[in-house]
DNA sequence: TATATTTGCAAGTGATTACTCACTTTTGCT
DNA sequence: AGCAAAAGTGAGTAATCACTTGCAAATATA
């Protein structure tokens, strides 16, 4: 990766985010970056090559904090692990994270079964705790992931500590 | 509002909502609509203009609802109408959810003070309820809010109906 | 029925879009 | 040093963008 191609993602990331996919240009992309505009397409074919380079760095972060938690045998731990999630985003992040977010509206982009480890990993936890439903259980956790998510990306909540407390408890974690 | 004002609106409601609002051009919500691209600029000045219009006629519809919530003096009733919110959101008006979901992820648009008045009362129904951090509960409340909505727009869970009663068991309902 | 207003269309406008191409410069290897 | 591959540029491309304009048809008011 030279430092032109660096330069290129960074700014299609900061672009994409704050102002959306649709709406921003390669022409915006290649200034913001110092670039010619043809380098663009000669590093990642396309406009959605660009996207699609931005996600797979992201990708590979996602995986190992997934395996982290699917890999825990406490039922607890791994409730708790799930819970913290969307509160242990770095703020670098946040970023790739709002367009990621953003991209899931455009139905060609949507793919919910990205969430199935997680999905899976939290049943399992709350059919060995005991739960009623622990399917809809699972269901209700990942609701709560993504609205939790939303909120501290979009406009970062006052006392997230507090929030985090109160969703534990619900838990009796 | 004549027939072909409330076509444009259909159909660029529609286009907004799948495709996305920036990646919609007027000429395809004309074609789309059956009329002349220029009319779209008669009758709603402009691109934005079309989207401001679509977002009135839900404004009113959420007043409503609101007005129901806030106005409850039972603080148990008012939890469980804003639990119910999401469940309740009419398969007809999925499209104008997700392209208010949407359209949160641009910043010119966000505004999460919408909300207000139902953080207000939840945060009031807490209080009397005697929960240790009413706001913090009110903040979490709003996340699943959010996230549950977003589900039910996004991939409709197979089991609506027992999600609906986890969450309302997590507040003792 | 005369006239003013609104509704509607077709054909434009310049600007911008994603992307290509011919070309030069830089880099890495022997 | 010599040379091929990769990196980078800048001026193009046709298509599409949001929007305007001039004029006709329909509708409302008197």
């Amino acid at each position: 990766m030279t430092e032109k191609q660096e330069k290129i993602l960074e700014a299609a990331l900061e672009l994409f985010a704050e102002v959306g996919y649709a709406a921003t240009s390669t022409s915006k992309v290649a200034k913001a970056a110092g670039v010619s505009e043809g380098l663009i397409f000669r590093h990642f074919k396309n406009k959605e090559g660009l996207l699609e380079a931005i996600f797979e760095q992201v990708a590979e972060r996602t995986k190992m904090v997934f395996a982290d938690i699917v890999l825990e045998t406490v039922p607890e731990k791994v409730i708790e692990k799930i819970v913290e999630l969307p509160f242990t985003i770095d703020a670098s992040e946040y970023r790739v994270w709002r367009l990621t977010y953003a991209m899931k509206w455009q139905i060609q982009n949507y793919s919910p079964e990205k969430m199935n480890p997680i999905k899976m990993a939290a049943e399992n936890a709350f059919k060995k705790l005991g739960y009623k439903n622990p399917e809809a259980e699972s269901e209700l956790l990942l609701m709560f992931l993504d609205g939790a998510a939303t909120a501290i990306l979009l406009h970062e909540p006052k006392d997230k500590a507090a929030v985090f407390m109160a969703i534990k408890s619900k838990y009796n974690l």
